[in-house]
DNA sequence: CAAAACGTCTTC
DNA sequence: GAAGACGTTTTG
């Protein structure tokens, strides 16, 4: 799991090579379990650790030029979804972000037996936003009261993240002016 | 293995 | 479409 989100993914090799943090010392964080504390300790260091978004094909994709659309489908596939074409009205398909691209539309491949593409991976809460840094349950909204049978986080401490739907992790490229390659005109 | 909680499917 | 239920993944 060294990989960040889709790095692995092309074949390519982007992964700069990452100095010896040597940060040790005088910081232990051995018993950092709950929430609260692990974001205690992001802020402390540097904020990282796993935190993803160091070394993205974000960083590298100017590099690639042209060529680069012919190996990620992902991508692509966002593009042209942008404005229709393999988004909205798909009928059943439940759309869940455009991720892997074209991995089997619908073929329930094995993995995570689920559907929705191929195998969505659950993100983790961001741990800045408000709501992340609430502490303790409040035990009376709704997601609390029927724990036993929702598996709902407290609805005051659900990532302000989480709530939108995941955009693929690509949702850095499409710009608000709605140009996705602005390097490229 | 158990607890926490995301993603989906289902139901209202 | 929101809320509930369930299956599933993560993490300790
Ligand atoms: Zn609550
Ligand atoms: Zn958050």
């Amino acid at each position: 799991q060294l990989d960040c989100c889709h790095c692995s993914y092309l074949a390519i090799t982007p992964p700069p090579p990452h100095p010896p943090p040597s940060m040790a010392d005088t910081l232990d964080m051995s018993g950092s379990s709950s929430p609260e504390q692990q974001r205690a300790n992001r802020i402390l260091i540097g904020s990282r650790a796993e935190g993803d978004s160091m070394g993205c094909v974000t960083d590298f994709l100017p590099l690639l030029g042209c060529s680069w659309f012919s190996l990620n489908p992902g991508l692509f596939a966002l593009t042209a979804g942008g404005g229709g074409f393999l988004t909205g009205g798909g009928g059943s398909m439940g759309m869940a972000g455009v991720g892997e691209g074209v991995e089997g539309l619908r073929g329930e491949s094995s993995s995570p037996g689920g559907v929705g593409g191929a195998g969505r991976r659950k993100r983790k809460r961001c741990g800045e936003c408000v709501p992340c840094r609430r502490m303790g349950n409040c035990e009376e909204c709704s997601a609390c009261r029927n724990r036993k049978t929702g598996h709902q986080i407290c609805k005051y401490r659900k990532c302000e993240q989480l709530k939108k739907k995941a955009a693929a992790g690509l949702e850095k490229m499409v710009f608000p002016s709605g140009a996705a390659f602005p390097w490229l005109q």
